[in-house]
DNA sequence: AGAGTATGTAAATAAATTTCACAAACGCGA
DNA sequence: TCGCGTTTGTGAAATTTATTTACATACTCT
């Protein structure tokens, strides 16, 4: 792999591709040419080629690329040849979802402790999980070595515990609370506000 | 406002200033400057002014930009100074969630249909709705003349819902389904996968 | 009126991303 | 084994996006 410095948008793309190869194994193909891949994500096949190219070689000409393979190989460039124990905070209806969320565990990850501050949550279970006091989520989360948060906290909170994710050595942060966050650089975060989306589509329409 | 041709990108930050504005005016300010706008949502001062700069002339020199004012005109740009009615299709955990959402109507949407073709979950409430049948949903979507549509259903069933959806005369499609959308041109789709968003961030870590 | 501040804009880069085009490599069938 | 059709990997070109610099202009406050 070319470790020099890939850029930002490369990886971004990355798991949508990992994604498609994933429906289609399922269905039990076994090669695709980036042509087919490009029209399945709606990227050009060049495009596609070119991000696979950056980390080596892994397709043959005239074939096109081993569907298993590939897969292998974008697993272990996005360290999802693994799996991420992920911390939750904020028990709300979003929360929950998360909580019960079966999409995770094939992708890499697992809600493994939900956190609350709200007396009348805490102890409380959802799915698998009893509702933590979110007092003692730095210690929590220090101790179990947990470097991925889920943020479904409301915006007044989410600055304040987004600290405390930090201080306890968390390195990625998926923010659900409708505000940006302020973390040092060496901390990832990921925005999911629904309003923020339907706001970037309503221009067009 | 020079309606020419701004690039998506700078429409995609539209909703994020709009979103530190809105927080700002709820919390008693008034007018703030390109550089405290520009700290407060991570991007640069030159940059805010070059954005807001496309569509007109909306700060004052010496004093910055009245909150109240820009949020007004982000909102006449973004066409969020109104409400969308919003059809929602699938009513899982994800779909629950969205339905109970309060932070769709302050900025601009509002769910007023939920959809499901689950015979048990038909005819039962969420929140304020009742679940009615997929069956009757083009014609349902057709004649209230919804233009937005929020897909929450399991990536199997995903394309066929949004082919129905554009029958429909949707034109944009928040998509929660873990799963790439072939649509229209004239259709926008934006793309909500909390385990591709995780997967931006190992890389990272 | 003068000092200080902050926008809007232009110009000039610089950086990044995407597209293009094609040699090289592979599989298949005869 | 040879030839044909296919598809990768990749320089080079083209395009898009971001950054930087610089100022004239306009506004507030004292």
């Amino acid at each position: 792999m070319n470790a020099d410095k890939i850029p930002d948008i490369i990886i971004g793309r990355l798991p949508i591709y990992l994604r498609a190869l994933q429906r289609m194994a399922d269905s039990g193909l076994r090669t695709i040419s980036s042509q087919e891949l490009g029209e399945m994500v709606g990227v050009s096949a060049a495009q596609i080629r070119k991000d696979i190219s950056q980390f080596g070689e892994f397709g043959k000409q005239g074939t096109g690329y081993s569907i298993a393979y590939l897969l292998e190989k974008l697993r272990e460039i996005l360290k999802v040849d693994r799996i991420w124990n992920v911390a939750l905070v904020g028990a709300g209806d979003m929360g929950h979802a998360l909580a019960r969320y079966q999409g995770f565990v094939n992708r890499g990850f697992k809600v493994v402790m939900v956190f609350d501050n709200d007396q009348n949550k805490i102890g409380q279970h959802i799915g698998d999980f009893i509702i933590e006091d979110t007092a003692n989520m730095i210690e929590r989360i220090k101790s179990a070595n947990i470097k991925i948060a889920m943020l479904t906290v409301p915006a007044p909170a989410a600055q304040h515990i987004a600290d405390d994710l930090v201080e306890a050595g968390v390195k990625a942060i998926l923010n659900y609370a409708p505000i940006s966050l302020n973390v040092p650089k060496s901390v990832k975060v990921q925005y999911i506000d629904p309003s923020i989306h339907l706001q970037r589509m309503t221009f067009y329409v």
